[in-house]
DNA sequence: TTGACAAATGCAACTAAGTTGCATATAATC
DNA sequence: GATTATATGCAACTTAGTTGCATTTGTCAA
């Protein structure tokens, strides 16, 4: 397991440099606005088919924060995100529980959990003043 | 507040009857070929428009489950989901330790959290065999 | 019980997100 | 440098959801 041949192109490197360095979470309109900017040629489907493969190999996660589409982030564990519904902001919150919640679904319902998805939606401190 | 008139129409008394007794997040797909079973004469504009009525209103809980498209549910408090990959059958679990985690998060970050979304993926008991 | 008016519905056309088929280009390995 | 599997690009498509506008229908007050 893991030996996936990962050729590594122009458009995926981008794709995971631009993942590496933003804060939240990305859209595929601000993936390929990136792209764009660096002069890469590249179209959208390209785009979609390299998000399916770093996800569908564990590189990146996607998430869904209550906007019918996905957003993606390099894959980090044990954290879920405080989603701002004003000003569209996202932070991180580190996690302990889940895992033992997890264990418990396992052991009570003989569901195997594979993956999870936390999302927290709210007004963020400074939308509150 | 909570004052909102709800004007009752067969549209939306078929679809809060129809959420009522479905057992797990139906989409909206599902929602029209229930309407259309019942030779209620409706379109999809109606449909999402009386979803989002009773989303806001409080009355009905939109969920996601990776699948790029929206649930719906009649709202009950404190459950999360369990959702087969496989079958894609859909459970509950009840919870108890997510308001603590709620407070936790206003505690420490300020962030004032309205409302949240857990979902749990993997594999059911049936499709372990 | 009817008339007024706000709110809901229906239709057509539209947008936005994501997918598919197929032909071409490119990275890795020899 | 040739081979070959894999990635890319393009056009066309699908699916989910939205908008504008004209029409109908509930509700409430007279």
């Amino acid at each position: 397991m893991g030996l996936i041949k990962i050729i590594n192109t122009p458009a995926r490197s981008a794709i995971r440099e631009f993942l590496s360095t933003v804060e939240s979470p990305v859209d595929v309109e601000q993936i390929i606005a990136f792209l764009r900017s660096r002069k890469l040629n590249t179209n959208k489907v390209t785009v979609y088919r390299t998000l399916d493969f770093l996800f569908k190999n564990g590189i990146v996660d996607r998430l869904e924060f209550q906007e019918g589409k996905f957003r993606y982030e390099i894959k980090k564990m044990d954290h879920h995100h405080l989603i701002c519904t004003n000003c569209r902001r996202v932070g991180d919150i580190a996690d302990s529980f889940i895992k033992k919640f997890e264990e418990e679904i396992k052991k009570k319902r003989s569901f195997l959990v594979k993956n999870h998805a936390l999302e927290f939606f709210g007004i963020c401190k400074n939308c509150q003043s």
